[in-house]
DNA sequence: GATTGTGGGATTGTCAACAAGCCTCACCCT
DNA sequence: AGGGTGAGGCTTGTTGACAATCCCACAATC
């Protein structure tokens, strides 16, 4: 049998990954408030399984530190304190910069536009004070460039780093706000990788990490 | 009470943490070769523990990415090809220059002459033809780099990558060398960190990391 | 009155048995 | 001969029950 499209392997997932997804997002939007226990009993029925495929889900998010895990006491959602931020942001750097300077390497119009799109989007949703629009654009735009790097092991690690910021914003409810001028930087970072200024776009991405982080701790305190 | 010595908590292991730790060595120096299915039953029997625990652990090791998970079929030890090992040295290029950078501006003389004496370590390695050590301390530099930095979540990630480095030289046994002229990079990327030149600090771990690529692609073709 | 034992209740940790799915290989039909 | 097919065996997936541990409240003691 000759056909034209190739088929991707059948990459069913297990019940564990489904279930660990599950409970990222709740941590994520705060379903699950941090520093609480989780119940393996009050989980498990939940989602309609028994402990053991919980348990395995668990031990998933714990490997992420996402979770803490006590034993003999039970699994309890981390908590971020400001050094958590501050090295959320410092990880965020690496990752994105790195990614950043893949993309201008390798020099994919298609990538840069894609970004722009994001941005556009992101724009959209200020000029209509859409905040959930906002943050979510915000951090589809980081996400897009890391995913845009075509590095497996810079997005898987990305990932995590995502949850934990949108973790961050959940915290801290509605007390910051995203300023427009975020948008500005996002344009502003991608007309660095277009230049294929690779000093420049390590300096932009890190002033707007250092912007975000400077917004965030200073609504902390 | 008063006492002068803070007492950490007591952080017990759990039977999950503590099984993945040792799988995670068994796949780092290849007892469990790439591409070998995990039987549940033996690694169970062979730790003294039931499926239940071993279970968890794996999915530990299938979130770090070191296995790959088919449903209903098993999971296997990751085979890494090329497009992988060159995703490992473009990570840790990221996380270790990030991690350089921090060690850079935190301006710490400790770390430099802890980083130096590791590299001096490396180089009675060299000299005794040990090659074993040569490896080990070569490895323990990088560590070293990204402990110092202070970062966990730079700590974490690079955790992995190294697994998954020296899962790349256990697999090319001793088709390839490790040339002396790595200790003379690892004494330039210190001297980098100390004069405070950011810009050349970069520029020496991304070609240390080329550098090493191009060793074991080279040997893999 | 503060501190130290002690029991109840609840939660996690572990296990062994059961259910479900995949692979193999012999068998049969065309 | 070649390919479908189904039974058997083995592996993973899931479950409910049991054991171990911890927390909390209450009582006993100095």
């Amino acid at each position: 049998m000759v056909i034209g499209t190739r088929f991707e392997p059948v990459h069913q997932e297990s019940t564990a990954a489904l279930i660990a997804r599950q409970l990222r997002e709740a941590i994520m939007f705060g379903h699950l408030a941090p520093g609480s226990q989780l119940s393996e009993a009050e989980l498990s029925a939940q989602f309609g399984v028994s402990r053991g495929p919980l348990r395995e889900a668990m031990q998933r998010l714990v490997q992420e530190g996402l979770l803490r895990s006590e034993k003999n006491r039970g699994l309890f959602v981390k908590v971020l304190d400001a050094d958590d931020i501050r090295d959320i942001y410092v990880a965020r750097s690496a990752i994105e910069g790195a990614a950043a300077l893949l993309v201008l390497r390798a020099d994919d119009a298609e990538a840069i536009s894609e970004m722009r799109a994001v941005c556009e989007e992101m724009n959209r949703a200020v000029k209509r004070r859409d905040k959930v629009l906002m943050s979510d654009s915000d951090l589809h735009f980081h996400e897009i460039l890391v995913r845009r790097s075509e590095s497996p092991r810079l997005r898987r690690m990305h990932e995590t780093l995502l949850v934990e910021t949108r973790m961050c914003m959940t915290a801290l409810e509605d007390k910051y706000r995203l300023p427009a001028a975020v948008v500005k930087e996002h344009f502003r970072i991608i007309d660095a990788i277009e230049q294929g200024d690779e000093a420049l776009t390590l300096r932009r991405i890190e002033d707007h990490m250092q912007d975000a982080l400077t917004r965030l701790t200073a609504v902390g305190s």
